[in-house]
DNA sequence: GAGGATGGTTCCATAAACGGAACGCTAGCG
DNA sequence: CGCTAGCGTTCCGTTTATGGAACCATCCTC
């Protein structure tokens, strides 16, 4: 009955929760101190949010990020899970979908376990791949002659032939793939 | 000794987020008595939260919404309506974050009406930028040198210098841009 | 219609979150 | 060099959210 264990961030939530008030109030450049001026809340109470040492009530939280501009459900992070592929080595999740007049965009968020790699058959003509690591060592693009990138590098590659991804080194890959659909094919799936 | 202003519209937001656990809970045929055993809180909190007549701590909101299966998010206002950001010409909305052990990404989609240009501000060091057009054609990249881009095409430019974005031509640019934010180096613990 | 079970609200002592002040720390500057 | 200014953390008295119990209301069952 209840059996799930839903609670794998119980603990872990007010940290999450606190490092993304301080992410968010660090990309505006403003500090502890000036924040809590502003959202006139004491400057222990946003310390100890921001350190995940504290139980906020509502009233504080509102207060804090109504000062960074963003509706409170943005430092509970993402609302719902994402639709995941998984290959025999690389494992895809289908993020967002851009439908142009004529084209339409897939963006995917992958993993590569160290060491890993996989084959992916030729897309229809026209396709192409974009990709840019967020951290580790890849190998990718078409099969022939695939090429290297390192964390915040880029690679594309035309993907209407065989193409192949492989994590390089001791350190598993995360990256961005954004595949470009030029015919407004099926949409959906 | 009235503090002269002190929260013009806040005060409808705990109504709100009661109304939507009341409902969340009788969706689920579960009694206030049910939930407040359940989740472990006393009925008197459970009872002033839903009538937003409390000023519930994040625990509190953590239990509930655990035993109503839906994550805390659900209950702040509609499903998190993206951040859009408006500059002079460009209109950029957050669709993705990405963090990493060192780094930080956020995937913006970006509009700019046909003619339209903007230069944006240095960004703090380290910061890149990696744009890819979905329609249209750009010329975007640092203000000293920019870089011209179609349908397609990618462009990739450190941001720690001004730059601009510059729609060319009679069409309207619709671009994924993809803002790379090096860790502050590693922080304390 | 009395008795019991369950529903949601209100009362109250206790535990804890709150804001202000004091603290240590790191610059910047005369 | 002190001296000042700003940062983030910690301490502490005050304010307040909390859970249990007491409190009505509404259904059932007999």
């Amino acid at each position: 009955m209840d059996a799930p264990d839903r609670r794998p961030a119980l603990d872990a939530a007010p940290l999450e929760m606190g490092r993304r008030v301080r992410r968010l109030r660090e990309e505006q450049g403003m500090s502890l101190s000036e924040l809590a001026r502003r959202a006139n809340v004491g400057k222990a109470t946003l310390s100890g949010l921001e350190n995940g040492t504290r139980n906020p009530t509502m009233e504080t939280l509102w207060a804090v990020t109504a000062q960074l501009g963003v509706p409170v459900a943005t430092i509970f992070g993402p609302p719902a899970e994402p639709l995941a592929v998984h290959g025999t080595a690389v494992e895809a999740t289908l993020l967002q979908v851009f439908e142009e007049d004529r084209v339409t965009f897939e963006l995917y968020r992958i993993h590569l376990p160290a060491g890993a790699s996989q084959t992916s058959p030729a897309h229809p003509g026209g396709v192409t791949e974009h990709l840019t690591v967020f951290s580790g060592v890849l190998s990718a693009g078409p099969a022939t002659g695939p090429s290297r990138a390192g964390p915040g590098e880029y690679l594309t590659w035309r993907a209407d032939v065989p193409h192949t991804y492989a994590a390089i080194g001791a350190e598993d890959v995360h990256a961005g793939l954004l595949i470009r659909y030029p015919s407004p094919r099926g949409k959906g799936r």
